[in-house]
DNA sequence: ATTATTCTTGGCGTAAAGCCACTAAGTTGC
DNA sequence: GCAACTTAGTGGCTTTACGCCAAGAATAAT
């Protein structure tokens, strides 16, 4: 009986085509996120094709079946493309889908959220005319392709909310970093001001970055700076209370 | 220049056809939890067609081109089919994708999770023979259809997960309620017992209850209890702080 | 009435954040 | 060398919100 059934499976799927059925087009965007000169920026390129040509976009693309095992393999593999950098820290956002979105039909895309360490140096993106960092509040406020505004919002909400009770900024820098440039970056997601002995008691009492040295601080003046650097996992470290509530 | 763009825009758009490109199989998914004599239950649905015949699966299915605006609606619509309900509470969770999770080719589905209060009388469901209401734990415990022992579990992460720090249960609940139903069902979503006086205050202070009555508790028994409903909006709140944290 | 049961509140301890001022350790300018 | 400046780090108190236990209040069963 079950291996009468097995047949019948089988006789099923050999039967089944599955462009016999008419599937939405399903796309994986990724709005990467980095610090510059401890802004927060955005990565947009410039669409070259129809539809929406010339509209700037979050970088994303269709599935490629062949080439894509997953979700999460597709939009590291976009990210990679447009960077030339492996996923230092990849979170899925959200997925939205509907017919209006995209003029070629009904559409899904998944939003994934990127952060990275800028590297300044690094020639990979800043030469290409169609792809550039965009200061975050200029992103949002120019017209996009699709409903890339929204994701891109979207994308922005999450991070500071996940912010306020996780160590996600540390994706945005380069170690070693000291806490003052923590903080600082903490606060350029948050867009707000935070107190510097609550966060380096938060921080350090989480027991998740590793104590690596001393350095005079950025900037050259004042005392040294201890320097600290990530342990692994620490994407995983949730605070029990949010920080930034005071007055 | 733009109407140039314009028109060829529009001869692009009309010699695109989306069943020229192989588009992987969308689908949407919804985990239905609900309180059955206090206890956590999820709504099952056993497939009657090939594949994974005869198994336990979540309810959803393809997303419907021409009955479907968006995601939403279409766990919407699978959910109404499938509890003659409309959505009291509803949420993206994630959704997953790739070449391997169903037999028919690379897949992608959008995961919801759904809350519910229970309707003892409503027979939509329980008469039914292929759909069912689960104990949590025995429907965690099967092997579902394709992936969706992961999916039940992802669900059931986010709804323990946002209780921590929402009020995510009262949806749960049919109103009015008293407190300690409330709190009676945040413990058994969180699967851990909560300090009373600590619940108390916390839900009152934030404001996101009305007082409407009081009667006899539950029960019978005691003191008469008050009774309260939910205000508009208070999917929205966040507290500050997770609670349970206690030893 | 007395007891059992359940709802409700008081009061104190504790964890962790807010606040602000003070100390520490360097660099710059004279 | 020494003051002045700059940045890092700490001390100590306040505030917020939860944990804990136990007392009080209102009702039904006996």
């Amino acid at each position: 009986m079950a291996s009468r059934d097995k047949t019948d499976e089988q006789r099923f799927l050999d039967a089944y085509n599955p462009q016999d059925y008419l599937s939405p087009l399903v796309t994986v965007d990724v709005a990467i996120f980095t610090l510059i000169d401890g802004r927060l920026h955005v990565l947009l390129v410039q669409r070259a094709n129809h539809p929406e040509r010339g509209r700037w976009a979050l970088p994303g693309g269709f599935i490629d079946a062949g080439q894509d095992h997953s979700l999460a393999e597709a939009a590291a593999r976009k990210l990679r493309e447009k960077t030339g950098v492996t996923a230092p820290y990849l979170e899925q956002v959200c997925t939205v889908g509907d017919h209006a979105r995209d003029p070629r039909g009904w559409s899904v895309t998944v939003l994934y959220m990127a952060l990275m360490a800028h590297a300044p140096t690094a020639a990979f993106v800043d030469s290409v005319a169609d792809t550039r960092w965009w200061p975050l509040a200029d992103a949002l406020a120019q017209e996009l392709a699709f409903d890339h505004q929204q994701l891109l919002a979207a994308a922005r909400q999450r991070l500071s909310g996940k912010t306020a009770y996780t160590v996600l900024p540390v994706h945005t820098l380069d170690p070693p970093f000291t806490l003052t440039q923590l903080q600082q970056a903490f606060e350029e997601v948050l867009g707000a001001p935070l107190e510097k002995k609550s966060f380096r008691r938060r921080i350090l009492g989480a027991d998740i970055l590793d104590e690596v040295g001393e350095a005079p601080p950025p900037g050259g003046r004042g005392r040294p700076a201890a320097l600290f650097r990530a342990k692994a996992g620490l994407e995983d470290h949730a605070f029990v209370r949010v920080v930034g509530e005071g007055k």
